[in-house]
DNA sequence: GTCTATACGATGATAGAC
DNA sequence: GTCTATCATCGTATAGAC
């Protein structure tokens, strides 16, 4: 709390991004491409293209630097939402369709949370589990059936883990067409007299 | 490869339980149970009943520990799909029950291998890709179709990932009755024309 | 605001006694 | 086979210069 004002916290691009926002993205980037261990204080300041010292006047601890992650990504998930909400295709195929991997930012921040979630940090399990009661309320609201809902959202579910987890290489969708036979078969779920 | 002769490597249960498997359940437990990095050589080997140097007898470094892991599980895997198998209700309902969170054997050392790969461990990320081929193979064998054999596998991955990264309250699905639905719905799905 | 230097604890691993 | 030192390394955090 005694960290410097953020600004706004959003994740607009300014003209030259602000050092606090540099630090968070290198902060992500280390967890969610390496690990939970190669994020040490040194090599996000590195990636920062700050020093130590420097990240810590941003960041008073680790703590905090957790907490900026958090905090971006609660902005983040809320205007997902929003264009679940607006998807012209329909929030189911958008669900599927933002599932698969990419390299997006909201993926991103979503493997790197992760990866905090399996190092036993509470509050990133918390904003996982929060994130994905909100998409699950999404998806309940359209396709009416509970457990429809809960199954679509564990196809996606199983999306991440495979990315978070797994080699490169071994991705279980492919390419649009794909997609587009999964969201066939998901609707056919959703069908029911 | 210094380390001694393992007992065949199989988990079976000894008289009293060797000093070498109580280790690598301490491992297990701890990785599962905790944390990648709560799995510490000297916190394995308090739980294991021995001491740090105890521990380094039988396995001469924590890379070795994560083989022995990794070995048995090996044969835990090969052992489950000979159940799949055989399973009197079909593969697709056996590996959608056994998907869910429980207490065995099968998955606490995936959850385990699960945290290693987190901590990029190759080793451990080529293990559950294989496991995962090896699941898939049986599916797409009974259901015919790929992409309903890769959707089924999807759920299951889901399942674990819950399992694994949320507070246990977090649970999707929670009794025989939830399950018995989502057969039911995963069947509609392989029910093509 | 950002840097260097340093204290301090924890962890993986070695050496050698019993 | 199992234990007790002991060591080197690394990661977090503090203090204080610029």
């Amino acid at each position: 709390m005694s960290s410097p004002a953020a600004p706004a916290s959003t994740s607009s691009a300014a003209p030259s991004r602000s050092a606090r926002d540099r630090i968070l993205d290198a902060f992500e980037d280390l967890l969610a491409e390496q690990s939970e261990r190669a994020a040490t204080l040194e090599a996000v300041a590195a990636r920062a293209g700050v020093s130590k010292g420097g990240l810590l006047y941003h960041f008073a601890s680790k703590d905090a630097l957790v907490d900026g992650v958090l905090e971006r990504f609660a902005a983040d998930l809320a205007q997902d939402i929003e264009h679940m909400r607006a998807a012209p295709d329909g929030p189911v195929a958008y669900f599927l369709r933002t599932s698969i991997p990419s390299d997006n930012r909201l993926e991103r921040v979503i493997v790197a949370i992760a990866r905090l979630a399996q190092a036993s940090d509470a509050r990133a399990s918390d904003a996982l589990a929060d994130a994905q009661r909100q998409w699950l309320s999404e998806l309940e609201a359209v396709v009416g059936d509970r457990m429809v809902a809960r199954t679509i959202m564990l196809i996606g579910d199983g999306m991440y883990y495979n990315t978070a987890l797994l080699p490169a290489a071994n991705t279980v969708l492919r390419d649009e067409t794909d997609l587009q036979e999964l969201i066939g078969l998901v609707e056919r779920l959703s069908a029911r007299d």
